[in-house]
DNA sequence: GCATGCTGGATTGTTAACAATATGGGCAGG
DNA sequence: CCTGCCCATATTGTTAACAATCCAGCATGC
């Protein structure tokens, strides 16, 4: 796997903003970069062997999707979701994965639920390999694979980009002990879809992320938030958009 | 309102890229650009006075969230959604506003329904003009502001790109007679709501929705999409991403 | 000793120029 | 008359260089 990295192909003239954008991203969302590392432009552009160009197209879109946050003329950092977004971010989760299970009641996919099935059993395999950062990874994409079963991908880009997010948020607010999210209760949000309890199975998946929420440490954060600075800087950005 | 396009200030420097982004997707939803006119960089840097570069940069956001299609080497063109994919954003809205129905439902906000009611009556003021442009931005302004309501700004900033997207693609697929959404379908889920029925709201808006995608025509696209070109396009657009 | 004001270095933001590529019309050949 | 090739033109993609801005450290004055 990640075998982007070695195609240093001549085709890269037109693919090489992607290719940056997607490694970064994994970089990120696969723990490899903490949250507020300085992603500076130079670095990047030499370690790709191309301009900045590219670069600051790929940081521009990583900071659509929140995972940089990019501030003017002091660069692109990784970035640290405050609490208040971490809420926002599970909240939204509930809505949009409460209307995917409802949805994936309607009408049940072609392939059945094996593909989920599949993915809790890696899940399964990885905690008991104590990898617990594949683990994550591995119920993250449990989520996405329910969205790619409705078929609609318009659907699985927004709640890749909620997810990866959201992986950043347990990232950066230390999750005590909690692991990811509990396979048992994938598992029982499985049995409730074959059931065809549609209520049954939304009320799962919403208490499901209630729980996954639940898990963060709701301890005033530590680091930047009362640095007097960001308080000013905050009052600014009323005026915008 | 509308007061940013007032603002040629000095502090355009750092902005510039934004105020592109707005002024050309405020044109695009509102109908003044047609779907498939060519956005010519060197035009828009002309129009605001400034290199080409912050143009790309719009015009790639735009891109992201579906307004313009870039092709390589080709140019930016406003996008013409195809069928599938109008559908596509239909059921995306039905499964995301679903559920913001029912976050509103647990919890009511503290400003009462009220904008909501101020909403539609603005929306019948525009019908009865006769302006079937605002009437259709007042009806998506509607459901933005349900959106607001929930207090999640990721939840109102997916939705602004999925109503973005729905009013180009309802643009698109021509309705034949039908305005676009229904007022008194708007007022019948206030009063679910109000009356706390969260079931029966939340099937109200998936059946308004449902209506509304029931409004396009299914005929086989009569403009390009036949066109030979843009089949054999789309052929190679599976291996995307 | 501590706070304030400057200067050097580094990094970003932008513009301008160059190279690469696709389109359209003209022309030779069948 | 139609098909296929070729070149002029215009537009995009990229790189390189310049100007603007911000941070770190140091000198200065109280």
């Amino acid at each position: 796997m990640t075998a982007t990295t070695e195609r240093t192909r001549d085709a890269s003239t037109a693919e090489v903003k992607q290719r940056i954008f997607v490694a970064t991203r994994n970089a990120i969302v696969g723990r490899k970069l903490p949250p507020g590392t300085k992603l500076t432009e130079d670095v990047i552009a030499d370690t790709f062997g191309c301009g900045r160009g590219p670069v600051r197209w790929a940081l521009a879109r990583l900071g659509d999707e929140g995972l940089v946050t990019l501030v003017p003329h002091r660069g692109a950092f990784v970035a640290e979701p405050p609490l208040d977004e971490a809420k926002h971010l599970f909240g939204a989760r509930r809505m949009l994965e409460g209307g995917i299970v409802r949805c994936l009641c309607g009408h049940r996919p072609p392939a059945g639920w094996r593909p989920l099935i599949a993915c809790i059993e890696a899940e399964d395999r990885a905690h008991a390999e104590g990898d617990e950062t594949a683990a994550l990874r591995l119920s993250a994409d449990f989520h996405l694979l329910m969205a790619e079963l409705t078929g609609n991908p318009i659907v699985t880009t927004m709640l890749r980009e909620l997810v990866s997010r959201t992986v950043l948020a347990i990232t950066v607010h230390q999750r005590q002990g909690s692991s990811g999210c509990r396979t048992h209760e994938h598992r029982r949000l499985i049995a409730l879809l074959e059931a065809g309890d549609v209520e049954g199975a939304a009320r799962e998946m919403e208490d499901h992320l209630q729980a996954l929420e639940a898990g963060l440490d709701l301890s005033p954060q530590p680091r930047s938030g009362t640095g007097l600075r960001e308080v000013l800087q905050a009052a600014l950005t009323m005026a915008d958009d």
